[in-house]
DNA sequence: TAGTCTCGTG
DNA sequence: TTCACACGTTCCC
DNA sequence: GAACGTGTGTCTCACGAGACTAGA
C-alpha cells in the first residue's frame, strides 16, 4: 500500500529507512562489502513489524531497549517482532548491560529494588540517581545481564525482556554514505515532510553519490572516531597515542584532507594547553589548517625556540594568502625581532576608524549592549537594525542564490544539503567563475536589485548557507537596496567571496539608514572591557578602503555616586 | 507536588 | 553538538 | 596591549510524556 500523504503514513520512517537503503544500494554497490550488501537484501526480505521495529531502535537513543518501552501502535507486540530476527545477529536479547546502560533502562525506584544491598554498601542507598551511578561507576564493574546484576543482589529482576541493537555502526556507515556527514540523521526526511526545513531543488543524477572510494568512507569515520576520542582525552598519554592514529600523509581528497588537518590542529591546541610543546609543533607542522601556522609559530617562541619562530613567521610574511594569518604574525614580528635581539621595528597602526563615545546608564533587565545602542541611536528618520553578519551574508546569498546551488558535479548529492558541498574548498569560486562573474555584473548594471527581491520572494525559507531568514524583515531589505550604493555591495562581496570561512563573520552589529539622503552607516558596538577582534578589524581595514561609512561606538556606562 | 530536564515524536 | 561573539584574567612591556 | 580561557546564545522544530529532584 502507498502512502501519497507522508504524514499519514504509520511507516513513514521506515519507508524513509528504506529510500536510503535503495539509494545506497543503486550508488554505492561497488563500495559495499559482501556482509553490507547482504544486509540491505536481507533487511527487505524481512517481516515488516520487524523491519519497522528495528528502523525505531536504530533512531532511538543508545542501543538497548526494554520491551515495554518498544510499544508502537503500528507494530504490535515488540517481543512478536522480534522472533523474525531470531536468525540474524541484528538483535540480542538479554544482553550484558554496563553501569550506564543499566541505569539508563531502570527507574531509580527500580534500581532501588534491585540493587538494595550493593547501594547500600556503597553507602549511596538514599542518594540521587546520578549519584548513585557515579558510585557504582567507580567500583568497575564487569558488564553483567540483568539477572545477574540482581542475583549479585540477592534479588529477582522486575522488568520486561530488554534487548541490544548490534547494527549500530553499519547503520552509521550507511548515514554517512548517504548524506556525506554524521551530523545530519533519518530525522531529516520527517522534517523536511513537515515543512520544518524547505531545501533548494537540485537536480541529482543516478551517480551522485559523497565518496567515491571506500577507503575515503573509511578514512572519514577513523578521523571522526579520532575526534570523539579528543573530547574525551585528558592526559598527555592519551593525545600521544590519538596523534599516533592520525595518518602521517595528508590523504589525497581535499575534503578529508581538509577534516585532517582540522583534527590535527585541535589535537594541538589541547597540547598546548597541557604545555606539551613539541607534540603540539608537531600537530601544527603535520596540519594544513588555515591557523596552524599561526599558532606552530607561538608553540615555538612559547618553547623558547626564538629563531625557529622567527624564521617561520618570516616565511609567513611572504606568503600573502591569507589575511588572518598575515595579521596574527605581524603582530607577534616585533616581540620575535626583540627575543632574537634584532632591533624592532615600529609597526604604524592607526587604522584611523571614526569612532564613537556614549555613556548609557545600565539597564534595567539585560538587554543585549547592541541592542541597547541600537535603541539611543535610531531616529524616526534614521531606523536602525542590530544585523552582524545577517545582511551582508543574506544580500550575497540572494545575489548569488542560482550560483551557489549550481549543480556542479560533485556538490550535490542528496536533497537535504544546505548548500554545496565543496562551499568552503579553496577551488569553489573558480569553479563556478562565469556564474559568479555574472551575478556580479549585475551589480553594475543595477539589474541586482531585482535578482535580490525575485529571490527573496521566490526562495523564502529556504535553506540557504548565507540567508538568514529570520534576521531579514522586507522592511531591511528595501533599506538595504536604496541606501547601500552597489559598489559597497561589491566590495563587501567581493571580500566574502575571496575567503568565505574566514571574512562571512566579523562584520558590524548595526546598520543605521538615512532613506531621505540614501545614504548608512555601519557601527560596531564596544561595551566596557570588550574590544575589535581580528576579524573585525579586517572587515573595518577593508571597508575603510572601499569608502563605506562604518564607525566603532565604544559605551561607557556613567560613574556611579 | 511543582519545576526541570531528557527523550521521543511527526 | 559547533560557531561566533563577548567578557574576564593574567602577564609583559 | 597581547594572549588565553571561559561564558553565552544559537544552534534544524514544537510539543508532550515521563523521570527525576527538591522542598513543602
Ligand atoms: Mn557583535
Ligand atoms: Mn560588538
Amino acid at each position: 500500500m502507498r502512502y501519497s500523504d507522508p504524514l499519514n503514513n504509520p511507516w513513514y520512517y521506515l519507508d524513509n529507512f528504506e529510500i536510503v537503503l535503495d539509494w545506497v544500494r543503486q550508488r554505492y554497490h561497488d563500495l559495499l562489502l559482501p556482509e553490507e550488501a547482504d544486509f540491505i537484501r536481507k533487511f527487505r526480505q524481512t517481516p515488516r513489524p520487524a523491519r519497522a521495529l528495528l528502523v525505531r531502535m536504530i533512531m532511538r537513543k543508545g542501543d538497548v531497549f526494554r520491551a515495554d518501552k518498544l510499544r508502537y501502535p503500528e507494530i504490535g507486540c515488540p517481543l512478536a517482532a522480534l522472533a523474525a530476527l531470531a536468525d540474524t545477529a541484528w538483535v540480542d536479547a538479554n544482553p550484558a548491560l554496563t553501569v550506564d546502560e543499566l541505569f539508563g533502562l531502570l527507574l531509580r525506584s527500580e534500581l532501588g529494588q534491585l540493587l538494595a544491598p550493593l547501594l547500600a554498601n556503597t553507602g549511596v542507598a538514599g542518594a540521587t540517581k546520578a549519584a548513585q551511578r557515579q558510585a557504582l561507576l567507580a567500583l568497575n564493574l564487569e558488564p553483567r545481564r540483568l539477572l545477574q546484576w540482581a542475583e549479585s543482589a540477592g534479588k529477582q529482576p522486575v522488568v520486561d525482556p530488554i534487548y541490544r541493537l548490534n547494527i549500530r555502526a553499519l547503520c552509521d556507515r550507511l548515514r554517512l554514505m548517504f548524506f556525506g556527514n554524521l551530523h545530519q540523521d533519518w530525522t531529516e526526511f520527517v522534517l523536511a515532510d513537515l515543512g520544518t526545513h524547505t531545501y533548494e531543488a537540485v537536480s541529482l543524477d543516478a551517480s551522485s553519490r559523497a565518496f567515491q572510494q571506500r577507503e575515503q568512507i573509511d578514512a572519514y569515520l577513523h578521523l571522526h572516531q579520532c575526534r570523539q576520542e579528543l573530547d574525551e582525552a585528558t592526559d598527555a598519554d592519551a593525545l600521544n597515542i590519538l596523534l599516533a592514529r592520525i595518518p602521517t600523509e595528508p590523504y589525497p581528497n581535499d575534503w578529508l584532507e581538509e577534516r585532517r588537518s582540522k583534527l590535527l590542529f585541535r589535537l594541538g591546541r589541547h597540547a598546548e594547553r597541557q604545555q606539551q610543546w613539541s607534540v603540539a609543533e608537531s600537530c601544527y607542522q603535520r596540519s594544513a589548517y588555515r591557523e596552524a601556522r599561526t599558532r606552530r609559530i607561538r608553540v615555538l617562541e612559547r618553547n623558547q625556540q626564538y629563531t625557529a619562530a622567527h624564521e617561520l613567521a618570516q616565511l609567513a610574511l611572504t606568503d600573502t594568502t591569507n589575511d588572518a594569518e598575515q595579521q596574527a604574525v605581524l603582530r607577534m614580528m616585533p616581540r620575535l625581532q626583540r627575543l632574537c635581539g634584532y632591533a624592532s621595528k615600529k609597526t604604524a597602526s592607526c587604522p584611523g576608524i571614526v569612532r564613537i563615545d556614549v555613556t548609557l546608564p545600565a539597564p534595567a533587565q539585560t538587554t543585549r549592549i547592541e541592542e541597547e545602542v541600537r535603541q539611543h541611536l535610531a531616529e524616526d528618520a534614521a531606523p536602525a537594525f542590530y544585523v552582524e553578519n545577517a545582511l551582508f551574508n543574506s544580500l550575497f546569498g540572494l545575489l548569488c542564490w542560482d550560483t551557489l546551488f549550481a549543480s556542479v558535479p560533485g556538490a550535490f548529492f542528496h536533497p537535504f544539503q544546505h548548500g554545496p558541498a565543496d562551499l568552503l574548498h579553496a577551488d569553489f569560486r573558480k569553479r563556478r567563475q562565469s556564474l559568479f562573474a555574472e551575478h556580479f555584473d549585475q551589480l553594475h548594471t543595477g539589474q541586482y536589485q531585482e535578482t535580490i527581491r525575485c529571490n527573496f520572494e521566490r526562495k523564502a525559507g529556504v535553506l540557504s548557507p548565507f540567508v538568514y531568514w529570520g534576521a531579514l524583515p522586507e522592511q531591511l531589505l528595501d533599506l538595504a537596496l536604496d541606501c547601500i550604493p552597489a559598489a559597497h555591495l561589491k566590495a563587501a562581496f567581493e571580500r566574502l567571496l575571496n575567503d568565505i570561512r574566514g571574512n562571512r563573520s566579523g562584520l558590524p552589529d548595526l546598520i543605521q539608514f538615512w532613506p531621505e539622503q540614501r545614504r548608512y552607516r555601519l557601527i560596531e558596538v564596544k561595551g566596557p572591557g570588550d574590544r575589535l577582534q581580528d576579524n573585525q578589524l579586517r572587515w573595518l581595514d577593508h571597508f575603510n578602503r572601499h569608502g563605506v561609512p562604518v564607525s566603532v561606538c565604544y559605551v561607557q556606562r556613567p560613574v556611579s555616586s
